[in-house]
DNA sequence: GTAATTGCATACTTTTGGGATATGGCATGA
DNA sequence: TCATGCCATATCCCAAAAGTATGCAATTAC
């Protein structure tokens, strides 16, 4: 069987024109060579080399066989080349999911962009999805990743670890008289303050995300919320809010958003109700890609949470 | 070093999916395609497979390689092949010398349309020059083989084979006297009858060619002929004769010439005068396609002589 | 829940072939 | 004619490829 060894010794040769001085050049002794160039010649099937009485010449065959292995030995080096690249993370793609929740976070979209930065080889493919959604879909392996706000159960096979938590804002109507006290002193909104108020909460149907969690907060606080309109869509929260018909509570992230006729107040951190960001992955040993971006993510979080 | 064989039992390890199969595929035992397997990874520097309970899949890394590892193989394999076509004379390049007289030898073309039409592959180079100056080149390897019409000497590192002789004609303007007397009795005309004609012979300045040939023929038949012009081009020589200047001696293959004026008259055999065709090449092993092309000429010289 | 099966990895042995050394043969150069 | 250059042949040694025996862990069958 021909091997890369042979063509290495081919080129060799044909470069130097001289079986001992490639030899040298190759770190074996001549004979050895002579006889490796011999066996190439059988495995070919024809006279690569006229011996010389000083030195040796490719003959036209021979022409024709080493400018094709030359290539080839090149092709091997690039080949390798290019597997590192990928085993590094510096090539290949990555299929990152997120929550409509985590989409604003600011820590998705710099992990994400720095991610592009550092190996400008790597194709990212986002995906927008529910929490459940994206478990699915890290399990049909259509995606690799995901930012997901609340840990999942049945995580068997993945590996979520919890980011960090995100401080909880509340979104009101910018008329509401609570934003009128809240010019005149600065402390954050307790939550027992709002136990009169209407509550706009948006609900997956696939999944509970904050809606129980906000449940649970005002439970702890004495009072059950009046939840008057639950929405499909976390900007449709926002939109119902703006219209005066409401309040909500949403993750800071969110308060990026240039809405007008909302204000947003903090919530006190005595509630404890946070927006938790969490990432996921398959437990499998991870690509190189995967196992970059996942470093970017952990060495932003502390600056970025 | 990463060898071929690595790459062989990647690709099949690659296909399988499954270690044991693929070393059935492959013709050796599990446990040291396995073995190999784990030095390709450690000689690349990456993960190629994912080690699964039951076989193995390709990480992205390995996935990489595999693709450019087949592409290899493939390339060897048709290196392989242009090399064994080249070595059968099927490709490649020759380049075919012939003096200004042999280029009207319907052998000549022959052959050389015969090895385009066999080997479709190899590029051919046509070179006209004088014998002299074909020699030279050949000792040059500025061409690979040579039609010439005299044997050479000096030839040393150079074999010189005669393919064929030619008979001569006489070249006459249609208007001479032996002419009408030939319509009268057909016989070949006898050297000595042309004792009283202004000869125009054809003079090489590098060599001797015909010319000294017939001058000794002339000799043999009793007379010294009376060269009353030397032409610098075979071409010329015939004009001249069409003009009614003299008459020449030629080769067969040139009364295929359609030239008005002239009559092309036989000359008789008892002159032992012949135009010799001679293939010349170097002593050196010939490539594939200058042996078939040496080869189509020793078969068409019987039935083209 | 337990035993059998699958399939890769490890340990050890055997076989094979690459490479070393010694030397021969032939053409060239002094 | 002798020395030199340089490839080829003969023989030997050892490293690596491959074989065999077995271990280990996950999955499947009962």
């Amino acid at each position: 069987m021909i091997e890369l060894r042979h063509l290495r010794y081919a080129v060799t040769v044909a470069d130097e024109g001289h079986i001992t001085r490639a030899a040298e050049r190759l770190g074996i002794q001549q004979p050895p060579l002579s006889q490796q160039i011999r066996n190439l010649e059988d495995l070919v099937g024809a006279t690569l080399f006229q011996r010389l009485p000083r030195g040796v010449t490719l003959t036209e065959a021979g022409r024709t066989f080493v400018d094709k292995a030359r290539i080839i030995l090149k092709d091997v080096d690039l080949a390798v080349e290019a597997t590192r690249r990928n085993a590094r993370g510096e090539e290949g793609s990555l299929a990152i999911g997120f929550t409509s929740s985590a989409a604003f976070h600011p820590l998705v979209t710099t992990a994400v962009r720095s991610l592009g930065e550092i190996s400008p080889g790597v194709r990212i493919k986002l995906e927008e999805s529910s929490t459940s959604d994206l478990i699915d879909a890290l399990r049909a392996q259509l995606i690799d990743v995901a930012f997901v706000r609340s840990p999942v159960e049945l995580s068997k096979g993945l590996t979520v670890s919890r980011i960090l938590d995100e401080e909880m804002f509340v979104a009101l109507p910018d008329s509401h008289r609570l934003v009128a006290k809240r010019a005149r002193r600065a402390s954050p909104i307790q939550l027992s303050e709002l136990a009169d108020e209407s509550f706009i909460l948006y609900r997956r149907p696939s999944g509970p995300g904050f809606y129980d969690a906000i449940i649970a907060a005002c439970g702890r606080a004495g009072f059950s919320p009046r939840v008057k309109h639950e929405a499909p869509r976390l900007m449709s929260t926002l939109s119902l809010v703006a219209a005066g018909l409401g309040i909500s509570i949403i993750p800071n992230s969110m308060t990026r958003l240039e809405t007008n006729g909302i204000a947003y107040l903090p919530l006190d951190r005595k509630t404890q109700l946070v927006a938790p960001l969490h990432l996921a992955h398959r437990d499998e040993p991870s690509g190189g890609t995967l196992r970059l971006f996942i470093d970017i993510v952990r060495r932003s979080a502390p600056e970025l949470g």
